[in-house]
This record gives C-alpha cells, sequence and structure tokens, in this order.
DNA sequence: GCAGAATTTTGATATTTGTCTAAATATCTA
DNA sequence: TAGATATTTAGACAAATATCAAAATTCTGC
C-alpha cells in the first residue's frame, strides 16, 4: 500500500465524499458528480488522487468511465490505523 | 471531534511520526524533536495542528512542555473510517 | 533581577494543492 | 465520417502548507 498516497487522499472533505458515494455501488464519473457543485475537471483531479492511492478502480464501459472501491487497500488501511492508534506499539508497526 | 482537522493531522508523515513516538509514552517537545532533523520551530508548528485536532494533549511541567496522545479522539477517528470503509452505508454516517 | 534553557510565535519563502477554463481524447450514433 | 456526449489533460492562479531564522515567552537557579 503507498500509504502516504492513501492518507493524503483521504485528507480532503470532497475525496472522501466520493469514496462514501460510493460505497452504494459502482458509479460513473459523471453519477458521481451530480453531488458536487465543482467542474468535472476538478472532480477528474480528485479521481486521480484517489486511483494513485488505490482507493479507486476504474473501468471503461462504453464512453463512461466506471468507479469502484478498492476494497483491499481500505482494509490494509485500517490495519495501519490500528497500529498507529494502539498504545504501547509491536514489533510490525510501520506509521 | 474535529474531523477534518484530524484527517489534514495525519496526511503528513512527521506528524504521524510524532504519535508513534507517543505511543510508548508521554514527552517533552525536546525529547520528541530528538528524532527529528527539522528545527524546534518546525517541529512547533507540527505539535499545534496536532493540538488543533485534539491528537495531543499538552501539560506544562518546569521549562518543559509534555506531549501525550488524547486516545478519545484516536477512537472516534477509528470509528469514523469505520463508517468510511463499511459498504452499503448505515444511517448515522457522517464521513 | 539576570543568564540560560525549553518552547512558541512571527515573518519570510518555496512547494503543494484545489480550482477553473480551454483544449484534447475516446466512444457512441446517425 | 461528422456531431454529440463523457471524461481527462494542460495551463494558470489563489490559497494552504512546511520549513527556516530570528525574536519573544516562560520558567529555573543563582
Amino acid at each position: 500500500m503507498k500509504q502516504q498516497e492513501v492518507f493524503k487522499a483521504m485528507a480532503d472533505p470532497t475525496r472522501r465524499a466520493i469514496l462514501k458515494r460510493l460505497q452504494e455501488g459502482a458509479l460513473t464519473a459523471g453519477e458521481i458528480g451530480q453531488a458536487f457543485t465543482i467542474t468535472s475537471a476538478s472532480l477528474s483531479h480528485h479521481f486521480a488522487v484517489l486511483k494513485r492511492a488505490d482507493l479507486v478502480r476504474t473501468e471503461r464501459r462504453g464512453q463512461f468511465i466506471v468507479y469502484s472501491l478498492n476494497s483491499t487497500v481500505f482494509e490494509d488501511f485500517a490495519r495501519v490505523l490500528f497500529d498507529l492508534f494502539r498504545h504501547r506499539g509491536s514489533p510490525g508497526d510501520n506509521a
């Protein structure tokens, strides 16, 4: 996992909102965009950040691009956080 | 919990390393600083960010200032993340 | 009260980030 | 192939961030 990329990706509220929308299932870029007022260009920038962090996957379907969550990275991230939060860190920590 | 402050605070690797050091127990600003090469001024800036996010507490002990983790906010943060990561979000989500 | 130590604050600077508009790319349909 | 739609890329700009040096603050011990 690209830990630093993931942490940075999660630091923006728009990106967290995107992830939240994707919890309901895969969506096209346009469908995701309907919930936001920013331009599609800005949205695309956020998608790129999420993709670089491996938090989302993409698949082209005709003229659409479908985004979906990458649960694996989510789980890795949760594990890292628990390591970070656990008092008296044990071996294997890597924050 | 000031969610956005917490996410931003966690986005910086130096700050995550500070939190990690504090897992071992409370430390003075100087003791924490020994692990880093940046100036104490920069370190102090990072402390301010962590404090604003309520991730750490401070207590003056003579001429020293002792930093310690605020586990409560840690736990709240973990809970928010699980909400964010859980597929098919349930009511009560607030990411 | 003064010198010294620990820490923070201030002011400056360089880098990163989020946003926009305009242009480019990819795909569909007629 | 041409026009329409969906999305990304390029280029520009303002705001936020990380860092530093220097000055200010708070405390200790003489």
